[in-house]
DNA sequence: TACTTGCACTTAAACGATTAAGCCTATATT
DNA sequence: AATATAGGCTTAATCGTTTAAGTGCAAGTA
């Protein structure tokens, strides 16, 4: 790159001064370091002629701050994590801070990657969507006391600090509403993991069928892993519609799971709600275009985001010592795919 | 953050050598600079044992080099710019580079800014998705010699590298397609700019009707802008339904109109393909649950990303500088949307 | 007069790396 | 024996900033 070239050495040379003066002034430290109010603005004038822009990778090696910040979410082509980085993105700039941002593909390798690539890069913190069995990295970055906030997901074993969703409350609302709109057959097609806030999900969804004295089957819960999602939805269905107490809402517990299992359901020719109503995590163009609207859980995404970003920059700014918690709270949007059941006689 | 703290000087000190040595095992140029075997051992050892992490701000600093690409696109909550972004921010990390992203909601100003934080972080390189009137910020860099690619959209006045589609064609054969399936009055909507890829789609539009021997309706064209979508595009289609011509097909030119037309079809209870049939440009989840699959011309992401970093590296590293320039072919996955089009008595 | 205080500015080290140039010593060449 | 060459290592400058510590000097105080 072709540079500015400016620096303050060319300042300090054309006002005849030297350079600690130019920092000072441009720093706007002249109070507390007595700079001649004249010389003062002489210098800003000269910075201004000469277009000054400082070097920012001189001041980062000198500060130690780089005003950047570390992003891993799971991908960052899934409209939820897309949104949430645009959103970190604002949020940081509107504090000073460029983001970086990596995807993880819920592989924990790959984030280790990551932190190693934004520690050699010495962002000033992270924000991260943690994948399955990434406590270690967890308490890396704990111990090496490199600030940071877990976000959508968190260990609850690891103080840390944390902004995700209420999961539990928000799958229970879901299956609640099922209930209440005449269904009494459902199921959940949720990711195989042990990341708390899927079991969360899953709790949720349990509770609500125990608190209305329902009793659960087996089938009904489909644990899908991230590699095969397509074929394992299609065979979760497939189950869950051929046990004799066939299912007749399902619940899907993240925006990719139901994209997959729409397309299944459509494939099969099935419809919504009538055959299967449908109630998913996650809120996307896709849900609206859909012939029947999909009733979904409207994750609040600003403020997990501009949340996340706020913690972390507390942390860095204030170096503010005690883990903040903050658990939000789901909005069950309700439309016509779990539109009230219509009984056949 | 906590540093790692291990420097050139305390792998020098343990070893009893000089940091210039260090750094030069440490390069790999034992061999040019005729450092001894054993100690050159010695140290890569020891620089394990301390698990050094080389800072890359200093190394930045001394080099002009950060290792780092700057890309501007229009909006990553866009499932289209957020493939791309996956793709550039893959392809670049296997070329040793980290991106960083901005978002210009088509905004000159913002994509202005833009450019002024990634310079002041010192990118290597821009990849640029120019929005609207942005021809100033392209002669900018040019002048300033800052390496770039323009990816998506182009200035045809302006000598630059670029990767973007073949745009006139790809709306060609969206026309043609529509043609062929039996419609005669097509629609297509379009974003109101002056920038060449929204031009050429529309050219192609209309040179796809000319060619089939079909009189263009001035109504059949409508152009919105980025402000207000919904409620223009809203009108475009009741405008095109209402005329004495009315339309039976419509083209839409980005994925961002074709949500907000499909939402206002699905409200109107048109029914797609009979009522009206329907090509869009882009692809997304949002197309395959549609209740009627959706006809889309198929962006070859994946090129249009890695060929993005590609040149940009080159350039980067061979300082090529002849501007390359490349075109690519959109593909037209012909689906429900746009079937046969049913001859009513 | 001698001493403090305040003001306006400079010096120089430091951040962590890279690298041209220089300094020895031992061996090879003439 | 005198000189060249090669090998192995160090010195010190440099990238662009920041900032603690210091240097003069003039005015104020005792």
């Amino acid at each position: 790159m072709s540079k500015g070239k400016v620096s303050l050495k060319d300042i300090a040379q054309t006002a005849g001064v030297s350079t600690a003066l130019v920092s000072y002034v441009l720093n706007g430290k002249e109070k507390e370091s007595r700079v001649g109010q004249e010389i003062a603005v002489r210098i800003r004038q000269i910075a201004n002629e000469l277009n000054y822009q400082p070097n920012y990778l001189a001041k980062s090696l000198r500060s130690g701050k780089t005003q950047t910040i570390g992003l891993i979410i799971a991908d960052i082509s899934n409209p939820f994590f897309a949104n949430i980085a645009r959103i970190v993105e604002d949020e940081a700039k509107r504090n000073g801070y460029t983001v970086i941002i990596g995807s993880s593909d819920e592989n924990p390798d790959k984030s280790w990657d990551l932190i190693k690539v934004f520690l050699t890069r010495q962002v000033d913190g992270f924000i991260i969507v943690s994948s399955e069995n990434s406590e270690e990295q967890v308490h890396f970055l704990k111990e090496r006391n490199a600030p940071f906030v877990l976000l959508d997901r968190h260990f609850p074993e690891i103080q840390t600090d944390f902004v995700s969703l209420n999961n539990y409350k928000a799958a229970y609302e879901a299956g609640s509403h099922l209930i209440e709109r005449g269904y009494t057959s459902i199921g959940l097609i949720a990711y195989k993991s042990r990341l708390f806030h899927m079991q969360e999900r899953i709790r949720g969804y349990l509770h609500s069928l125990r608190d209305n004295a329902i009793a659960f089957r087996p089938t009904w819960l489909k644990e899908v892993s991230f590699q095969s999602i397509d074929q394992e939805v299609k065979a979760g269905i497939d189950e869950m519609l051929a046990s004799e107490q066939a299912v007749e809402a399902l619940i899907f517990a993240t925006y990719r799971i139901a994209i997959s299992g729409l397309k299944y359901i459509n494939a099969l020719g099935l419809n919504v709600p009538d055959d299967l109503a449908i109630v998913s995590f996650g809120q996307a163009e896709a849900f609206d275009l859909h012939y029947c609207p999909i009733t979904y859980l409207e994750q609040p995404m600003e403020d997990l985001g501009k949340t996340a970003v706020g913690l972390l920059v507390n942390k860095l700014e204030n170096h503010q010592e005690e883990p903040k918690q903050v658990l939000m709270e789901a909005r069950l949007i309700a439309r016509d795919s779990s539109r009230l059941k219509v009984l056949v006689s």
